[in-house]
DNA sequence: AAACAATTTGACCACGGGTCATATATTGAC
DNA sequence: GTCAATATATGACCCGTGGTCAAATTGTTT
């Protein structure tokens, strides 16, 4: 291994870290209750070698939010493999995206935030067009289940994929937002799910 | 007019003032981006004096939000003198709802900020809940239209109001924070409209 | 006009993100 | 092994900003 090659993986696996440490605090304590000096005492680095890694608080937060989307992706594929009708993918589709963020309300909130102020997070152009592009393949997935749908004649060959993809995609986000605001702490993620369920069969079969 | 009346009167104004030019502000640079300083520089006071009529940067925020949400209960309460159908209703309201927040994506912003992070800003518990039974009356309003539907046996009866209301909430709130992020802003108002024409038509087809 | 009370103010504080001069560690030549 | 040169790590410091409060200003009463 030459010598530019382990420096790499070393600031690979310092990311890594820093990572790891950052993500357990942000979970705990929120995005905003966390301190770069914090993240810098709990990987055992000085607050410097924190920058030297990420430009920013933001891009730490960018980079996890990066990862579990990636993450996300990946369940989502394996959706593609089983053979159900679309309606019944689309419910799978919206149990994984559910349990991915109710595990973690801040992962939500920070992405919810990046979808609210695009401009104003000081990110490097590269992740940022990162997160855009895997993002948008998240979305896909669902413009992708509608036209298999639409193959197997489930759904009418004249549906508009991507505007239904996207209120689809809204709906989501949009009860999982309502119900962190109004809702119970304790049964949240009971009514969330119902919620989402009982609109996405109503949804589909109006799409029918 | 006695002496106490006429401070109260005073006071009022004054948090008119300062709530003028914030809004201003907060419309043009973005509540990130204003500070404290600004605010009093442009109400011609000086800072202390902001503190003695809000608590914190936030509440004046949540105060103008207050203030628009009532506004835009009060544009929708003229919905219902209207002999529509419910379908109808529900969509003229969604298009008072998106006009209301792409006339300041900032306001929609903060609304959502809030939703994401209730305990997080340091409001005061009043006005906290000023905003929580204001923005519940706004929901509400969908679920009397349904309710409206129910009677008039557009819809079948054994919907679930409670649920369904909060489901065309999350999709309003969902597509428009979807086309904040990604749609460009020149046709933005254009997308969101449409998108939500066609998804609350589906909806209300498949809700029949 | 003097004493007192109410009100307004901006200098000041604390906190936290980000920087950079300095300290430390690593490498390589001899 | 040692020393210079280079690469890397650090935390004391800077600066912007929300929020405070002692002092100044204004208003009231006698």
């Amino acid at each position: 291994m030459g010598r530019l090659e382990r420096r790499g993986k070393e600031k690979d696996s310092r990311k890594k870290i820093i990572l790891k440490s950052a993500r357990t605090l942000f979970f705990e304590k929120g995005f905003n209750n966390v301190t770069v000096d914090e993240i810098a005492k709990s990987s055992e680095l000085g607050k410097g070698s924190i920058y030297l890694c990420f430009s920013s608080k933001e891009e730490i937060y960018a980079q996890i939010l990066l990862n579990d989307i990636e993450n996300f992706n990946q369940q989502v594929s394996i959706l593609f493999n089983k053979k159900k009708i679309a309606a019944d993918l689309l419910l799978e589709f919206s149990y994984i995206y559910v349990d991915f963020f109710l595990n973690d309300p801040e992962l939500f909130r920070i992405l919810m935030t990046f979808m609210l102020q695009p401009a104003k997070m000081n990110l490097s152009e590269k992740i940022n067009s990162q997160i855009l592009t895997t993002n948008a393949r998240s979305i896909d997935a669902i413009g992708k289940i509608l036209q298999l749908g639409v193959a197997s004649n489930e759904f009418p060959s004249n549906i508009n994929l991507k505007q239904n993809q996207n209120a689809i995609w809204g709906l989501l986000n949009g009860i999982i937002s309502l119900y962190l605001y109004f809702g119970q702490q304790i049964r949240r993620r009971e009514k969330i799910s119902s919620t989402i369920k009982l609109a996405l069969e109503i949804f589909i079969k109006g799409l029918k």
